[in-house]
DNA sequence: GTCTATAGAAAGATAGAC
DNA sequence: GTCTATCTTTCTATAGAC
């Protein structure tokens, strides 16, 4: 036996890498304030001292943790105007469109928003990832108010999915996802 | 001097009332994580193991101040349909329309959903107060669906409201008002 | 580069004096 | 009925050994 039997290799990079993905899995599902660093480091095989050294604090992670989920957020936006409040609607509540990484950054915010120091995080990272490319792609009148009041209702349905223990009956996915499909629609369609 | 110059005679329910609406303000304003049960005792001038002694814990303190906050919530239901969504919209933004008691429980609701301990609580509180007797309000097909998505649009507006840091542009509350007036309403009136 | 050990603060809750 | 004192736990963060 020449190389020591370590599950995981002396690898700064992938160390890295490896806290990064478990605190997205933890702060997702979770929310800042409920997700304690020693947690964070056993789902990353790791000790919880070196998370304060790769990132310097609880804070520092999580903003890392945000600017590396600001990749998949828009891909709601790459489609026709006319069906978007169908597309979000589904990305949101339809069980077989949706995918733990669609959407990920609103439950991310949505159950971090308590924390005071997350949420300031949240605050500029909903504005620059969402309300802006958002109130572009709209790009009328009173977008950016349009923009906003899409944001609060996405929030609110991923705030009451939660809170409802996500066992709502079956068989009304298909009449909520339909309602808030046109509430959506009649936002991005309203004068 | 015959009696003792204290600041508050020992009445049980007065300090128990103390209590109550101290812890109201706080888990109103902060959310159930972010209060310690020393900050509501300071504010109700007791000493915080009182808080204990009277409510048996965090959590049945926070049970009572629930049930306590259950009384007000629904006189925006007192009114004609064809107006619900304005006088909802108004109450939850317009600053001269708005006052602390108005949508009260929906603060209450949004601000502490992210603790597992509360967010038990708050989802029966929400079901019972609002829920079932804006259902009922309702009447019609689909009553339920459409009560939980208000109750998500009103959360989410309420949520994003507390992030805004809550000094959007004075001249913007009326558009944005208008705006959500004009979702609620659709919600109400589809079919 | 990673871990052990621990500092230092703050939380909820309880026992018992007054 | 109220408060002082304390127990116990949990958390973030750091210092230093390996």
């Amino acid at each position: 036996m020449i190389a020591p039997a370590r599950s995981r290799p002396r690898n700064a990079a992938a160390t890295r890498s490896a806290i990064l993905n478990a605190a997205r899995s933890r702060f997702l599902l979770e929310g800042y304030d409920q997700v304690g660093l020693r947690a964070i480091a056993g789902d990353a095989g790791v000790d919880a001292a070196l998370i304060c050294r790769y990132f310097g604090s609880k804070e520092g992670l999580f903003a890392d943790v945000l600017a590396s989920t600001s990749k998949d957020p828009m891909d709601v936006l790459a489609g026709d105007r006319a069906t978007f409040g169908r597309r979000v609607a589904a990305a949101m509540l339809d069980p077989s469109k949706r995918s733990p990484e669609r959407m990920a950054f609103i439950q991310l915010a949505t159950r971090s928003s308590a924390s005071p120091v997350a949420s300031k995080l949240v605050r500029s990272h909903i504005e620059s990832q969402f309300i802006v490319p958002f109130t572009a792609w709209l790009g009328d009148r009173c977008a950016a108010e349009k923009a906003w009041l899409t944001a609060a209702v996405l929030m609110g349905v991923a705030l009451l999915s939660d809170i409802e223990g996500g066992h709502p009956s079956q068989n009304r996915y298909a009449t909520d996802t339909d309602r808030l499909a046109r509430s959506l629609q009649e936002i991005v369609d309203s004068p």
